[in-house]
DNA sequence: TTGGTATTGTAAGTGATTGGAAATTGACAG
DNA sequence: CTGTCAATTTCCAATCACTTACAATACCAA
C-alpha cells in the first residue's frame, strides 16, 4: 500500500535498513488499520510472520516507526502504549470515544471543530495544524446496565 | 468524570503509573461522592472491582491521592481516617495547545463543543460525560522564526 | 562477493508498583 | 508502667511495561 511504501522509502532515506522484522511490522499495521495495537498485540501478530522476533525488537521498531511518523503512539490509560498507522489525511478527523466503565475505545470520523481552529488561532496566537479529541462517557453496553 | 480524568493526568504528570488498583480507587470515589469513606470502606468497595488488592495498597493509594489533592483526609475521631473526593473545582473544561516545535503546552479554558456531545450521543449511542481536546501546532514564538 | 555498519535476540536491568506478612504506632485498660 | 488491640506503615520478593548491553548476524552499497 501507499503508506507501507512511503515508510520503506523513509527508512532508506534515513539510512535505516529494511529488515524482515521491520517489513513484518509494517505489514501488520497495514493489515490492522483502524485498530489500536498494543506492543504485545504487535508482538503476537508479527510473530506469525516472523517467529524469531524478540520483544525488544518490537519495542525498538515501534519507537523507530513513531519517530519517522509512520505510526502514532496514543495513550488510553490502560497501562500500555498503543499505536496505529498514521494515515495522513484520515488522521485529521480521527477521534475517540472512551468508555469510563469498560474502557472500550470507539472511533469517530468527523470533522468536529475546523471552525474552532480559527478562533484559537486568533485568541491565542497559536497556529493550529491538527487537533485530537477524546470523549469520555459510557458506551451503549455499559449505560444499559 | 472530570475529576477522575484530572487525577489520571496528575498521576501521569508526576511520573506515577495508572494501575488497575488506582483506577478502581478513583472510580470508587467518583461513585461515592459526598460520602466519607474510611480506609476499610474503600478496601471493601475497591475489592469488588479489583479483588486481588491488598490493604497496604489501599493505604498507599489514599496517601498518594491525598498528596495530589485528589481526595481530602478528614477526621471524625472515630478511630480511623476518612476521605472524600475533593470536589471544590467544578467541571473545568480545560484543553491544551501543544507546540510541535518547542513542546510548550498552553491551556485554554473554554467549553468548545458542548453541542457536539449531543450529536455524538445520538449517532454513536455513547453517553458522553466529558471531553478533552488537544490542538497541535506552533506557538507564537516558534511561528515567528 | 565483500566488508562495514546497522540490527538482531537473549538476557539482564530499569523503576514504579504490588500483595502478604511482619513490624510499628497510639489509645486505652488494667 | 505494661499488655492489648486495631490502625497504619514498612519490608520484601515478585511483577509489569519497557530499555539496555553485548556478541552474533544480516543488510546492502561498492
Amino acid at each position: 500500500m501507499q503508506r507501507q511504501e512511503d515508510a520503506k522509502a523513509k527508512l532508506k532515506e534515513k539510512g535505516y535498513k529494511l529488515t524482515p522484522q521491520r517489513r513484518a511490522t509494517l505489514e501488520t499495521f497495514a493489515e490492522n488499520r483502524g485498530k489500536h495495537l498494543s506492543t504485545e498485540d504487535v508482538y503476537t501478530l508479527v510473530k506469525e510472520k516472523c517467529p524469531e522476533i524478540g520483544i525488544a525488537t518490537v519495542y525498538r521498531t515501534l519507537q523507530l516507526l513513531e519517530g519517522l511518523g509512520v505510526i502514532n503512539k496514543m495513550s488510553f490509560d490502560d497501562g500500555c502504549s498503543r499505536y496505529e498507522m498514521s494515515g495522513s489525511d484520515e488522521d485529521h478527523h480521527h477521534h475517540h470515544l472512551i468508555c469510563l466503565s469498560c474502557g472500550e475505545v470507539q472511533e469517530v470520523e468527523e470533522d468536529l471543530l475546523e471552525h474552532l481552529e480559527e478562533k484559537i488561532r486568533e485568541k491565542n496566537h497559536f497556529d493550529v495544524v491538527n487537533h485530537r479529541v477524546k470523549f469520555f462517557g459510557y458506551c451503549s453496553k455499559c449505560s444499559n446496565k
